[in-house]
DNA sequence: TTGAAAGCGATACCAC
DNA sequence: GTGGTATCGCTTTCAA
């Protein structure tokens, strides 16, 4: 993998000078007269000679790479976000580690592994962190930024969920439906952290205002992806008594309740109002209602964050709450009874 | 980053023995008493101690490390790829860089850079690299394994563009359609390599089988993105003739001439029949017709080849050619004069 | 401004 | 089977 490898040592002989200016001359520090810097500039090019990324960062005890962690690596709203940091890093020089993180064991792993030694910053996105282990990674000084959720040590970017979800189902109750499911993560998911709860909570808070007591039977898990949403539907539309409306955490989960729908022959919006969050790139193309937001900006911003903290880890953490949007479309409406 | 480092020194303290000990003992070579070892391991999981991948790869030449390059981070098909590389890599107890290349600069960065001495093996996905650089790559022994494309050198993973084509047009030859669309990337695309230039040729070919003349008009670029298959269907909508079939060389270019057709009141299928290819996740949610691939198959495979790579370095590089299904769903059908 | 030399944390060769 | 130690390529005091 690595042929004929030129070093420093023959940059600095080929230059007439010691390693510790070509080192000196080749980052740009101070103390190198502009004649000398600009011969090893020049010898370097020649030879076209690259530091070992390895030998440097063990020397220096830096590595200009970011490792960022998330739960569901093929998940539409992951890949925005991955995509989203990737393209700020990749700007400032830096590299990406990525890790799928799906249970406590990886996320340990992850934490404390040799993340922690061969990146100089961490990115976690939707991933459930003990606050045991917030005050251990900020008692470290870890540089760390968090997405979906926020710990008061470190830099965070989020949406305001709370009033995603009360958005969204003010929309149903605005169109007259007082029979409102909703379809959240697994309930036992370890990973997920306060999204799928304050999503609930604001369902909940809606549901209250309006004078309507919540179903047990009207919560159901979707796991945030297509097949979950669809099994969550047919659970639903199996009621004897189903709802004439669901509000779905995300895209995903409301575009497998509409394949259900579709396949039991119930009208959507007619008999069934289905909304989601997220505004899928699909979204537009099912003519899906949906709480938007921008999530590849999530990721740029999470990086900019980190990147920032490098400059000044002291800094007091920034905490970013990216707007969002309410989009209607064409599998809302009025309920068929109205 | 790194507060309380535990180093191999200190591992060997603590189990009173030697670093040469301990590095034997932790890689499982032999000439390590079984007692040893296994005092060696307990202390060095009680310690949590990891090698610094750094100073191991500066030392033995290795880091236990993959990069990856994909044209389009947020694509879903990427997305797909990247994660069955994950999953196996992580499997294995290998990191993943990831890397976006959309360039001809950023391919050539991702090449030769100082990467190819980070990372022990590269995964190139359907990005185009000249044959010269391809040569110099295999001269220098890079490890690397290419997706969605092949070169005689290395290990790769694709399908068979050829066939996918022709069967996805055979179909609606099949079923009465002689005025058929193609929507491909962009024309100047530097990065795409032959899976375009496939999928034309076997478009044509069928085309030609069946005696019908290809209109240039009908050949169109929707960028392999839903907004890019919005703007080529509105394009070829446009048209004093318009085709009565659309063959899309992606499921997202296709939802995206679902979405043009919708909202010019154009009727799928009884005035516009629309093909894909990959069946993405909301393929199935749009009924939309496509030729199936199993795309996170695609990465595992890659990954496994390239670990099978670090094996035997000198076996005959492996082709792997994954299976394509047409599946057929409810945005084909015969044309309305028919 | 420049150079000599001491690490950085592991691996691997060579004695014992 | 084990332990010393040179080595990997670079960064970074510390002197000159």
């Amino acid at each position: 993998m690595t042929p004929n490898r030129v070093t420093i040592e023959d940059v600095a002989a080929e230059a007439g000078v010691s390693v510790a200016t070509v080192s000196r001359a080749l980052r740009g520090l101070p103390n190198v007269a502009p004649g000398t810097r600009e011969r090893v500039l020049a010898t370097a090019a020649a030879m076209s000679y690259e530091a070992d990324p390895n030998a440097s960062r063990l020397a220096a005890g830096r590595s200009r790479t970011v490792a960022m962690a998330v739960p569901v690596l093929n998940g539409w709203y992951f890949a925005q976000v991955v995509a989203g940091v990737e393209a700020v890093l990749s700007e400032s020089g830096y590299d990406l580690l990525l890790f799928g993180v799906t249970s406590d064991a990886s996320r340990t792993r992850f934490l404390s592994g040799p993340l922690r030694r061969r990146s100089d910053g961490l990115i976690l996105v939707d991933i459930r962190i003990p606050a045991l282990e917030i005050e251990s990674l900020a008692t470290q000084k870890a540089q760390l930024v968090t997405v979906g959720f926020q710990a008061e040590q470190f830099p965070s970017v989020r949406i305001d969920d709370l009033s995603v979800a009360r958005s969204a189902v003010a929309h149903l109750v605005g169109l007259g439906h007082t029979s409102i499911a909703i379809m959240a993560g697994l309930p036992d998911d370890p990973l997920r952290f306060t999204v799928p709860e304050l999503r609930r909570q604001g369902y909940l808070e809606v549901l209250e205002e309006v004078g309507v007591a919540p179903r047990e039977e009207f919560d159901v898990a979707g796991n945030f992806s297509i097949d979950g949403g669809y099994e969550a539907m047919a659970k639903l539309l199996d009621l004897d008594d189903p709802p004439t409306a669901v509000f779905a955490m995300s895209d995903e989960m409301a575009m497998g309740a509409l394949v259900a729908a579709r396949e039991r022959g119930v009208d959507v919006p007619g008999d069934l109002s289905v909304i989601g969050v997220d505004d899928h790139d699909a979204a537009a193309v099912v003519g899906l209602t949906t709480v938007a937001q921008a999530v590849s900006h999530h990721g740029s911003v999470a990086a900019r964050l980190l990147l920032d903290r490098f400059e000044d880890p002291d800094a007091a953490p920034v905490h970013h709450c990216n707007a969002t949007k309410l989009v209607v479309r064409s599998t809302t409406g009025p309920p068929r009874d109205t």
